[in-house]
DNA sequence: GTAAGTATTATGTATGACATAAAGATATTT
DNA sequence: AAATATCTTTATGTCATACATAATACTTAC
């Protein structure tokens, strides 16, 4: 009998699980079908290997990785429970910028320019006056440079920073905090095109003064503007 | 000597590293001191715990650790090799909706409307012509529901689908698509609060107009419009 | 009744053995 | 001689077992 070669059956992505992998999606889907939440003890290594008939070394490893997701937390003698897993912690661990492709670092810095646009309807929406009074007392702070180009580093973080705080959302905030060394390095790496000075600049304290009395839209705006020198570098072509 | 009590030493952050976990930090400096990139070969299993004087159990959790960051990637006789980590697989492994904490869902929720805001200036700047054309065919096809709080989501994927396509930010697009379910769920689920039809409504077809006639600024903000139904819904107090 | 000390228990670490897959070497067939 | 089949080697994958360690529960001494 012959085979029709025309007649390829469709690829179907072979899922080559090792042991430990298969464990870890078991355990997973033990967890949700058990409606297991944070805080909930989950069966011991040995009764595990026991159940799944694998060895406890195999039973471990696949802890070992739910672990490292944040997904459950372990402590001697109390045993494992289940924890909420930790989205941005796997994060951190491979943010290293000596590691990363130069083109996942750039697409990181956009990603955060993307995110700081973004926020300002957040920080907008959730402004309140103590908030306006703090960042009025840090632009205040600031080494008044008149200059674009070269700001001072610390100041620059302190004031995006609390504008992430005021945003009230932990997720963005601890995102901000993995991507900033990264975009620091990419700043200062040679992957960009050099620094140019923008013409339309809005500094910190016209930011919190349209912040304070203009509309939403207004802010986006501004930062967008307050923003371009970043801008200006990723342009393509 | 009598100790003063209100010198109260600072802190100083207790870090209890386990054997496997100071393993994976000295293998990562190692990485970066060694200037090893992607694809270069890293010692064996038997080697490594010889060297650093541990046991291969050991030795082989750490590694288990940076395989699963995407930092290693084993194969058997061949050995280990060094990869370029994949900062999204990582997301990916630990973006389960059943297991997310109710807060961090509804933060996932709110940075996708931080995306699609702030993606605005990237769209803009890198539209082309033919991404016109296809922006105004995916609305061609569309079931045309004038009313904005019914959308099809088939219809809303392939839309802003093709808008991060556009931005051309591999990261950001992949980013995308794992937030995209997460977004479904909470949008469905009764995280929110309900739904709302907002009267400042830019439709798909108002968004492609602006694209391509307007301003970046302008386009930035119907993307905002645009996006009033889910940013009303995440409303606090 | 409280404090100290002891036993218990589940995770953490170590060791040695064997299974397995892939690469290279060797032998076999045409 | 070239192509194919088989064996050998090697580094990871899996297993079994023993012991170390830390936190809890229990017991004993005062």
């Amino acid at each position: 009998m012959q085979q029709k070669k025309t007649a390829i059956s469709p690829l179907k992505k072979i899922e080559k699980h090792s042991l430990p992998e298969l464990i870890e999606k078991n355990l997973l889907e033990y967890f949700v079908e058990n409606r297991l939440t944070a805080g909930d003890p989950i069966p011991k290594e040995t009764d595990l290997a026991k159940t799944l008939n694998v060895s406890r070394t195999a039973i471990r490893e696949a802890l070992v990785r739910l672990k490292m997701t944040g997904m459950i937390i372990s402590k001697k003698k109390q045993g494992m429970v289940l924890a909420s897993p930790d989205l941005l912690a796997l994060f951190e661990k491979s943010s290293n910028p000596r590691i990363l492709a130069n083109d996942t670092l750039k697409d990181l810095f956009e990603l955060r320019l993307v995110l700081e646009v973004g926020m300002a309807d957040l920080v907008y929406e959730r402004k309140k006056p103590e908030h306006i009074k703090e960042l009025k007392e840090i632009v205040r702070k600031q080494k008044t440079t008149s200059d674009a180009a070269t700001f001072n580093i610390d100041d620059e973080v302190k004031f995006h920073g609390k504008l992430y705080e005021i945003a009230d959302n932990k997720t963005l905030d601890r995102f901000q905090h993995l991507l900033l060394p990264l975009f620091q390095y990419v700043h200062e790496s040679g992957i960009l095109q050099k620094k140019i000075r923008s013409r339309q600049y809005i500094s910190h304290k016209g930011l919190v003064d349209i912040l304070e009395k203009g509309t939403a839209e207004e802010f986006r705006n501004a930062m967008r503007k307050h923003l371009d020198n970043h801008f200006c570098r990723i342009r393509t072509s």
